[in-house]
DNA sequence: CTGAAAGCGCTTACAG
DNA sequence: CTGAAAGCGCTTACAG
């Protein structure tokens, strides 16, 4: 007869069968196996022997439902393709420690009901608290909910003040960028904004205004040009510079998407980036800055360090020390061929 | 005094909380609740508004322990940036229904010990299953538990045939192309395909082959082409069939990648597309097919689908019925202007 | 149709 | 240092 592993009766061994193995009670094997130190070493090694002979994976449920907490926190995202959510859920392991916290992971698709059911799931779960991720620096809506879980915000700030949001500094971004861009000696920037009323676009078009202000410039054209966040825009931009004849030897775009369609068409219209023209980039995503010609410096969003800290916030809020307000995580600029050959 | 919501001694109503509101015992009040028919509609409906009244969420971890089951699956992935789980991951959400299920959410960086910490937490939550999907389609090998919750693999299958896998069927994804092209009218067909040695790459090249060999004939060049999944890639080997002045009026890429570099070539050498050359890639990547010029017709990995059929049979493995083997979900091919101008 | 009681697998005062 | 007992918040036979 042949064992099979997934056959009925089977059942994960429990503490009573450690402790029995042991030859101890139910309470000095859990005691040993959570480290306390009124256990004597020899009990504790037998009890370690035990677990381990059994292969023994203590029952969280029943340990959360005793003890009132668990390493478990939710994490809601809106985001649809893992860009945001993935460095966020990241950061937040890596604040955690290895193996330290579980996490369950749900997607809304951006949609408010959707968001709420799993929310309810998630209180269901009693998860200790909740990290919400939005992928946009656009604020959103404070979570409705009467819930006692500490909520943090990662990348989407919230609307209200009273929560902990923790997001890019998207204007240290713009900042970063055109001091990168002086420090190589260009001086006639072009600023490729995204969409026009997005707060990432905004506040990143206002650090490199405020960079260029402090250096005694203005963006080529007087202001930033808005337009969407994809190459497409992005080629239509850089070709309607070529054609009016502006001098320009920098481009500043907020994403990266428009940086790779800006390079297009500088290399199309046979423009030496970075000797005629330097380009920077924004969100320092690899499809878009590995695969340009040349490859394409960016400034990078940081999301890992916004999970780290996010989950370092929701910690302290575990413990009772909230703080409310937005905090805001500096970028970092990752220099490539598009500015320095 | 201010309420504050996250004061000390506030905690979550329980079922008793409830019961006592609607003036019935915990018993009653959990079959009316979770739908049995035994309860009269008065109680019932009495126990339901005390519930919303509460705000009541039952305490999952307390239904679990008492029941031996809730509707928690783990998930564990070696992807980096969620392109193949997050599809997945909606495909299985898809599968259970809108908030049926939550899913433990892992990612392992494709390194082992991180997975086997991983997947000592699930099983330490008492997960119902597990699905484990990967980012390559090589196959990988088997989670090594003695666990007793069944696993299913997604995308990347487990190299034992006791296990269930689900995976894209990239034989198919070439044939559908070379069909496709052959619809077309196309009969130089090249077949750049990926790295040698990935069961991608290998798979969809068999496809291609069989398709052509099915029309009379052959790849130009005779065989494939391997190299990398890069663009860099894709625009070296469109060069270098321009150069050598192969005679050719379609390519099949194994990656869009590879396709938006040949793309990049055939616009530069003004070779006009879809007219003198059609191009297919692979993946639906949007990053790619939506940015390249012209817009690319690709291979669609059906992910979602993947998703949902291995949360299924996870389901059905569940209830005790196991369909070892490895599972192929058909590929679909999204027309765009690279080949259907 | 309703409820008292046992039990799911842990932890934690509290005695000893 | 060890263990008996109560309790976490549910569900589920089992009586009534």
């Amino acid at each position: 007869m042949e064992l099979d592993p997934h056959h009925q009766g089977a059942r994960p061994p429990t503490l009573e069968d450690v402790a029995r193995l042991a030859g101890v009670s139910v309470a000095t094997a859990s005691k040993a196996l959570n480290g306390r130190e009124e256990v004597s070493p020899v009990t504790r090694a037998r009890v370690h022997d035990a677990a381990e002979k059994l292969l023994f994976a203590p029952n969280s449920r029943a340990r959360g439902l005793a003890a009132g907490q668990t390493g478990v926190i939710g994490m809601i995202t809106s985001d649809t393709d893992g860009r945001y959510s993935f460095p966020v859920l990241m950061g937040a392991e890596d604040a955690a420690g290895q193996g330290m916290i579980s996490v369950f992971f749900s997607e809304t698709r951006g949609d408010t009901p959707r968001e709420q059911s799993h929310l309810h799931a998630l209180l269901g779960h009693r998860v200790d608290g909740l990290i919400v991720v939005g992928d946009t620096a656009d604020s959103r809506p404070s979570v409705t909910s009467r819930s006692l879980v500490p909520i943090v915000y990662a990348y989407a700030p919230s609307v209200s003040p009273e929560d902990t949001s923790i997001v890019s500094d998207n204007f240290s971004a713009g900042r970063l960028a055109i001091e990168h861009l002086l420090s190589l000696g260009r001086t006639r920037i072009v600023l490729l904004a995204g969409e026009r009323g997005r707060a990432a676009a905004q506040d990143r078009v206002k650090g490199a205004v405020a960079a260029l202000a402090e250096a005694g410039l203005h963006p080529v054209g007087g202001n930033a040009a808005f337009g969407a966040w994809s190459e497409a825009w992005g080629r239509d931009a850089a070709a309607d510079l070529i054609t009016r004849k502006t001098a320009f030897d920098a481009i500043f775009c907020c994403s990266d998407q428009i940086a790779r369609g800006a390079l297009d068409v500088l290399r199309a219209r046979r423009l030496s980036v970075p000797k005629e023209v330097a380009v920077v980039g924004c969100g320092n995503w690899s499809a878009m800055t590995l695969n340009s010609r040349p490859r394409l410096t960016s400034i990078d969003l940081q999301l890992r360090e916004v999970g780290r800290v996010a989950a370092q916030r929701l910690f302290a809020a575990m413990r009772g020390q909230r703080q409310p307000g937005v905090e805001y995580v500096p970028c970092t600029l990752v220099p490539r061929e598009s500015t320095v050959g």
